[in-house]
RNA sequence: GCGGGGGUAGCCAAGCCUGGCCAAAGGCGCAGGACUUAGGAUCCUGUCCUCAGCGGUUCGAGGGUUCAAAUCCCUUCCCCCGCACCA
């Protein structure tokens, strides 16, 4: 295996050296482009080198074009995930510390620093960049690295909010989130970096239907408003002890559970009693709406921990209910055990209430059948009931019975019942989990009220018009991305933006308890990249970085000597800073994985809009896709992922940048796959290889030069037009395999010329050095140019010459067709003969061009022109069979296209390359035109010959 | 559901926006040959069917537009992703 780290590290240091990373302003146009920085969550993994790759590599491929180009990067580590690392590793978790010392952690620091949440932030920031970053060969501005947990970015930070705030952005208003007793607030999201457990539990919006019965209020949770024009009996459980609970003026029986989760969610409950559900028996409530009287009853299915513990039933759209009902009628056991009369059971029939697509009158017990569910505790009416609902949510519409929202939609008429419900004080809203999420301290996670939450406004409607009206002016990819940006714009609305609890990140400027939240403070951070540098080196600090610091740093308001005296930095640093900022800014390119697409982008691009002026926007977004594994193989959460400095020295960095660029579309998600690494790490080596030999060459010019020099300047061009659309993929194809090829054909063809392979080379290896900079170095080197490609300039594309690459490809078709003639066969020739098309098919052609151009041609035209000319008309029926052949041809294909064939000699250039199909094919090969008297002929091939295509013959 | 993406030859994957040298790039795999067996080698050739190359049938399925469709339109079947406080 080659040293590739020491390869790697060489060229590394000669760029730093040359400070090929610093960017500094000058005279040239400049490009700045970004990755969005990775939260601090512990080591990555192979996959999430591939969108750094493209950035890196876009970056090099402004620099080889002219730019002055600026790449800086950082980290977010604003969140919990380094205070619960840090408190596992604290424990001596043993996952984690295989995990650490896996991928290569120092196990001593495990036993100290790294039992402090800020240190776990800091040894990563150096993980990141050494052994990623630098590993890989970026080009990066290193001196301008931030961090969102350093006191600079803080001050920035607050700066901003206290420009969304002026733009009237911060809005407060109550706010139902999931929470932890002990830790405060959390997240439930499936990566679980809070949560021991539910990491996929939604957060639910039940009505609470109020039942009233006496002095006292039945509460029942329900998901489907909209059915209550089908209730028909209300079911509690007899074994539960419910509680009576105090709201305002109103006593509420509810599951101590329930209790327990309304008393986060509203003020001045308090319990005032119990009652055994038994003893609610026998009694009849109010349902609410339509104020009919309904009997309680008995169930044992009735969970306390699920909504209030309480259930109304509408068995005619709950599957559930219908199951429960019908077996409850079959046996009457049950309900005799708690006394309850059979007349009253059978009392109770089911309602239909909506109409929906492929149901009767009643969807329970239509979807039950279709099922083949026959007993109440089947597991299937799980999905049962969420097939009938998901239905009955778009399909169905309310029938007659149902009052004022008869013939309304069920979309429509779930909102407006609701809203008319707690309108009549006979329902209320209560949010609930979908599943048991438990903290990662072990305590259950609830839903609490917040009563006073920030939020950023971004459904405001201006800042959205703006926002997306810019997007059209921006380079945005995928298409797809680009054209639908504005719906997730419009969709992205208010967002808490600030937090209570245990959490990294910069304090609220307007109120000290909160934490600003981890999107919402890396949004408008490109910018301060322009000015971290000076925080970095010390020429600032963090006490100097007022509001009128920023205000005339990035926004250009306020008088320089003045903004120095109050924040005493100096005027020219002040100015400098300035400069920074107008240089650099707008951001071209903002690079992140499809992840951000409907939450990170669209706050990047409204804090944008709404705190700077227009010229400062930003110019492009590329979304790529992922690198997965198979059964989540490289997942970090799941161990066993591959760390990316050992697949760095298995493949080498550049054969996995290679990889990234070339694999697939970026719009598209890969598997991860040695082998696919192993076989792009080996193409560079055998192009290096390659490149040896051909630095070797001493020969003198051929033909084949003009041919070369063609190919590359169609190389070149189509690399420039790719990269327009920073379309790394279809660059890499040219420059690691169609440029190869070529050059292959090249040297097999017999060219040997040292200045047309020089000249040659020096295209090709710059045109490689944005993808796999180290091993373009190490050729350069070779092929003996002075410098670093890192610095070199990519040629423009020069002429091509469209005859010189026809003749070449006429070559390899005749060869191709041989082939398939000997393949087919079965002979083993010793001679093969060609025979152009003789000259009158020639004419044809000619002719057929002609009116071509003229936009005259059809068979009937160019056979009339071709029976005109008596040289042509001799050949009688072969004469038109040919005009009709062509003239089908060429109207097929674009215009001109088949000018190359009437224009070259074919004869000549095949003649010429005799010598080389002789050798290639192990035969003698001759050519002849159609045309030449006494040519060897015996099979009669001749005839068959046309412009483009010569006959053969083999024997 | 809402929003979005996708179905291409044994597999992976381009092409589709801007219809036409598209039987459809490239890679992998497979087969044959060369050269060699210090190697995860390299180099040629082939890899839908048919066939002395020029023909035929293909790009989930079915219709349509067009001189011409993998590409545009309609219908239909099947897969995948995001839906929020998680960067």
């Amino acid at each position: 295996m080659p040293d590739y780290e020491s390869i790697e590290r060489k060229w590394q240091v000669r760029w730093s050296d040359r400070k090929l990373n610093e960017s500094e302003r000058d005279e040239r146009p400049k490009f700045m482009i970004i990755f969005a920085y990775p939260g601090v969550t512990g080591y990555l993994h192979v996959g999430h080198m591939r969108g750094y790759t493209y950035a890196d590599a876009i970056g090099r491929y402004k620099r080889m074009t002219g730019y002055n180009v600026l790449f800086p990067v950082g980290t977010h580590a604003t969140g919990n995930g380094a205070i619960s690392l840090a408190a596992r590793i604290a424990a001596g978790d043993k996952d984690i510390m295989d995990y650490m010392v896996r991928n290569g952690c120092p196990p001593e620091k495990l036993e100290g620093e790294l039992r402090d949440p800020l240190n776990v932030v800091w040894f990563f920031n150096g993980v990141y960049q050494e052994e990623y970053w630098k590993r890989f060969g970026f080009l990066a501005d290193w001196r301008r690295f931030t961090c969102t947990l350093y006191p600079d970015y803080s001050k920035f930070m607050q700066w901003q909010f206290r420009k969304l705030n002026e733009a009237g952005l911060l809005i407060q208003k109550p706010y139902f989130a999931p929470a932890c007793l002990s830790c405060g607030p959390v997240a439930v999201d499936p990566s679980e970096t809070d949560l021991s457990k539910g990491g996929n539990a939604e957060t639910q919006e039940f009505t609470l239907l109020k039942f009233r019965s006496g002095d006292e209020i039945l509460v029942a949770a329900t998901l489907r408003p909209e059915t209550v024009y089908g209730q028909v009996c209300f079911w509690v459980n007899p074994e539960v002890e419910y509680l009576k609970v105090r709201n305002g003026g109103e006593t509420w029986i509810v599951s101590p559970q329930a209790y327990e989760k309304l008393s986060h969610q509203k003020d001045g409950l308090e319990s005032i009693g119990a009652v055994k559900g038994s003893d609610l028996l026998g009694r009849t409530c109010i349902a609410p709406m339509i104020h009919r009287e309904i009997p309680v009853l008995p169930a044992a299915f009735c969970d306390p921990d699920v909504g209030t513990g309480m259930v109304t039933s509408v068995p005619s759209d709950a599957p559930d209910d219908w199951m429960s009902l019908t077996k409850l009628k079959e046996d009457h056991s049950y309900m005799e055990r708690y006394g309850i009369a059979k007349e009253t059971i059978d009392a109770v029939v089911p309602i239909s209430i909506i109409s929906m697509k492929g149901y009767g009158d009643f969807p329970a017990q239509d979807i039950v059948e279709r099922m083949g569910i026959e007993e109440a505790d089947d597991p299937r009416l799980e999905e049962a009931k969420k097939q009938v609902y998901k239905d009955g949510y778009h399909l169905g519409v309310m029938k007659d019975i149902c009052g004022e929202f008869a013939g309304m939609r069920v979309e429509e008429a779930k909102e407006r019942m609701k809203q008319a419900m707690i309108d009549s004080g006979e329902a209320d809203v209560f949010f609930d989990l979908s599943e048991e999420v438990v903290c990662r301290c072990g305590c259950k996670v609830v839903i609490k009220r917040i009563d006073d939450q920030w939020f950023i406004d971004y459904g405001n409607e201006d800042l959205t018009q703006r926002t997306s009206d810019h997007c059209r002016t921006m380079t945005i990819n995928p298409v797809e991305y680009y054209n639908n940006v504005h719906a997730v714009l419009k969709w992205f609305r208010e967002r808490a933006c600030v937090r209570l609890g245990n959490w990294l990140g910069t304090k609220f400027p307007f109120d000290e308890r909160w934490i600003i939240e981890a999107i919402s403070d890396s949004t408008l951070y490109p910018v301060y990249y322009l000015i971290s540098m000076y925080a970095n080196d010390g020429r600032i600090e963090p006490e100097q970085m007022t509001e009128a610091f920023f205000d005339y740093a990035i926004l250009g308001k306020g008088d320089a000597e003045k903004v120095s005296g109050e924040c005493g930095i100096d005027t020219s640093l002040l100015n400098e800073i300035r400069a920074e900022v107008l240089y650099w800014y707008p951001l071209d390119m903002n690079l992140g994985g499809k992840e951000h697409m409907t939450v990170h982008f669209p706050a990047f691009l409204k804090n944008h809009v709404a705190i700077l002026p227009p010229e400062m926007w930003p110019k492009g977004i590329t979304v790529n896709w992922y690198i997965t594994g198979k059964k989540s193989k490289i997942s970090k959460s799941k161990g066993g992922a591959q760390p990316i400095p050992g697949a760095a020295k298995k493949f080498g960095a550049d054969g996995m940048r290679l990889y990234y660029a070339h694999i697939a579309s970026p719009f598209a998600d890969v598997e991860w796959d040695e082998d696919n690494v192993m076989s792009y790490s080996q193409r560079i080596d055998r192009i290096a290889s390659f490149i040896g030999d051909l630095s070797s060459y001493r020969g003198s010019a051929t033909e084949m030069d003009a041919w070369l020099v063609s190919r590359m300047n169609t190389h070149v061009s189509t690399i420039r037009s790719a990269m327009e659309r920073y379309d790394l993929r279809q660059m890499a194809t040219v420059a690691y395999f169609e440029i190869f090829n070529d050059l292959k054909w090249y040297q097999r063809r017999g060219g040997e010329n040292p200045e047309t392979i020089s000249e040659c080379l020096r295209t090709w290896i710059t045109a490689m050095m944005p993808v796999t900079p180290h091993m373009a170095e190490e050729m350069w080197e070779a092929a003996g140019f002075d410098g670093l490609v890192s610095e070199a300039q990519l040629p423009e594309a020069g002429e091509r010459s469209v005859p010189a690459e026809y003749g070449e490809d006429l070559i390899r078709e005749v060869m191709s067709d041989a082939q398939q003639i000997i393949k087919v066969t079965g002979i083993e020739p010793k001679r093969m003969v060609l025979y152009t098309a003789p000259s009158w098919k020639i004419g044809i052609l000619g002719k057929a061009l002609e009116l071509q151009e003229k936009g005259e041609l059809s068979i009937p035209s160019l056979t009339k022109a071709c029976m005109s000319d008596p040289d042509i008309k001799v050949h009688g029926k072969a004469a038109s069979d040919m005009a009709r052949k062509t003239a089908e041809d060429m109207m097929r294909l674009p215009a001109g296209s088949m000018r190359p064939m009437f224009e070259s000699d074919e004869r000549a250039h095949l003649a010429a390359a005799a010598g080389f199909l002789s050798k290639e094919m192990g035969l003698e090969a001759e050519v002849y035109s159609s045309d030449e008297e006494g040519r060897y002929d015996p099979g009669d091939k001749a005839r068959m010959a046309v412009p483009g295509r010569p006959a053969i013959y083999l024997e």
